[in-house]
DNA sequence: CCTCCCAATCTCAATTTTTGAGATATTAAT
DNA sequence: ATTAATATCTCAAAAATTGAGATTGGGAGG
């Protein structure tokens, strides 16, 4: 797109991104010095968000995450019923498969994650709901571009090779896409598409993780626990 | 405070405010026509928005809330542990009294409400987190003022008339304050300080519904109530 | 209790961004 | 294939925002 965009709204969710468990509470230094904005432009952004209801202040100069932000919280997670549908079904996938999984959407800036069950091993990849991930080297993305039409994958190409091609035809024939080092040069996944009742694409599902634990047998299980998954959330 | 704020974040907010369950989705023309925005501005904030991952869009010119959101809601309820520690406490008030109770923090612009419990009687009186309450005419306020040094009541009041002294002084010395009718015509409320390990006033909690309820029994297993709430909350 | 220092907050001329009318593009229905 | 409605983009005019410096407030130390 190519419309320009409002830099002070991006600005005050730049802000807003600076919260944390480790940081609930931040001032008008810790935005100018994070984000290397002037101090009284800082202050300003502060004033401006707690006016709007998503910072509250209960001591001078500090500000925290405020009512507002709770609210479109609870209502984001009450108008996405997807994401409440599919979560326990991906935690028994993660559970199952000892990996993390994640579902995606088709948003117009790529597949985005819209839930995701993080891995209970101590050590595992974690990704973020919201996350955008590029549609041409990522399970998730091939299995998108394998279900459609020519001219929108040259909508999101910007040129097919022969390779490529070949793979999404691939792909589209096995019911599953992987991902090998392609996107993350450790990081592995395979996806399993979800379909409709139109019998469209609507959702795609995936077990991924560190690259050198999928070998053979992992694929092979993820895709049948991914696939019976998958059954379950299409219902 | 007098520092002018900006206004295209005030706007980003007032848009994010037209999600509700009704209506989780919005596109320009929405915007325009509930705020009153030119169509151009109205799609350059949703873009803007969207680029900022607070909404997404999955059908072209339609927003959802997005990710961003739900993080940010999660983040604001895990830092606040305070919340998380009362709704228990104030949903066994709400049971016990039968009438919506709220716990308030006094922040830069009054007490500010961090907690609720709505009656689960048909018709109650119900009020959002967030909201700022004034502070001389509710019972929040009032318990508020009483603990505060002379100075610090100038601070907050334009003028301070014998009467209001007096009632301060009257409810320092009872431990409860009410409310009955002084905000809304129709609004009672009692509330009870929640004091902190430091012996200071940390937190006020009403039981609040409709005036012609507030008799003197109520008032009088509210405050018992309250007061056994508080002592809980400040443990 | 007073003083000092640091941080918070405010002001307004200079600077930059934002706006919105109109043009262009896209999608869906006929 | 055409038409209509909606979405999206452009850029000159209009308006808002910025940030250096001034002022205010709070806390710590003596």
């Amino acid at each position: 797109m190519s419309t320009p965009l409002n830099g002070s709204v991006l600005k005050a969710f730049s802000i807003l991104g600076l919260f944390s468990k480790a940081r609930p509470e931040i001032t008008a230094n810790t935005v100018a010095s994070e984000l290397g904005t002037n101090v009284a432009t800082a202050h300003r952004f502060l004033l401006t968000l707690e006016a709007a209801g998503a910072l509250v202040s209960y001591r001078r100069g500090c500000f925290a995450l405020g009512g507002t932000i709770e609210e479109l919280g609870r209502l984001a997670e009450s108008v996405n019923p997807i994401a409440t549908k599919v979560q326990p079904i991906i935690n028994e996938v993660s559970r199952d498969i000892r990996e993390s999984v994640m579902v995606c959407r088709l948003g117009r800036r790529g597949p985005t994650c819209i839930a995701v069950a993080v891995s209970d091993q101590p050590i595992s990849v974690k990704v973020d709901v919201g996350t955008v991930l590029p549609i041409d080297v990522t399970a998730h993305g091939k299995l998108w571009l394998a279900h459609m039409s020519k001219p929108d994958q040259s909508n999101w190409l910007k040129d097919t090779t022969q390779d490529l091609k070949d793979a999404l035809t691939k792909i589209k024939a096995q019911g599953f896409a992987l991902n090998q080092g392609d996107n993350e040069p450790d990081l592995g996944a395979v996806a399993v598409p979800v379909y409709g009742d139109d019998g469209k694409l609507s959702m795609t599902i995936s077990v991924f993780g560190m690259l050198s634990r999928f070998n053979a047998p992992l694929i092979e299980r993820s895709v049948a626990s991914l696939t019976h998954a998958a059954k379950a959330i299409g219902a």
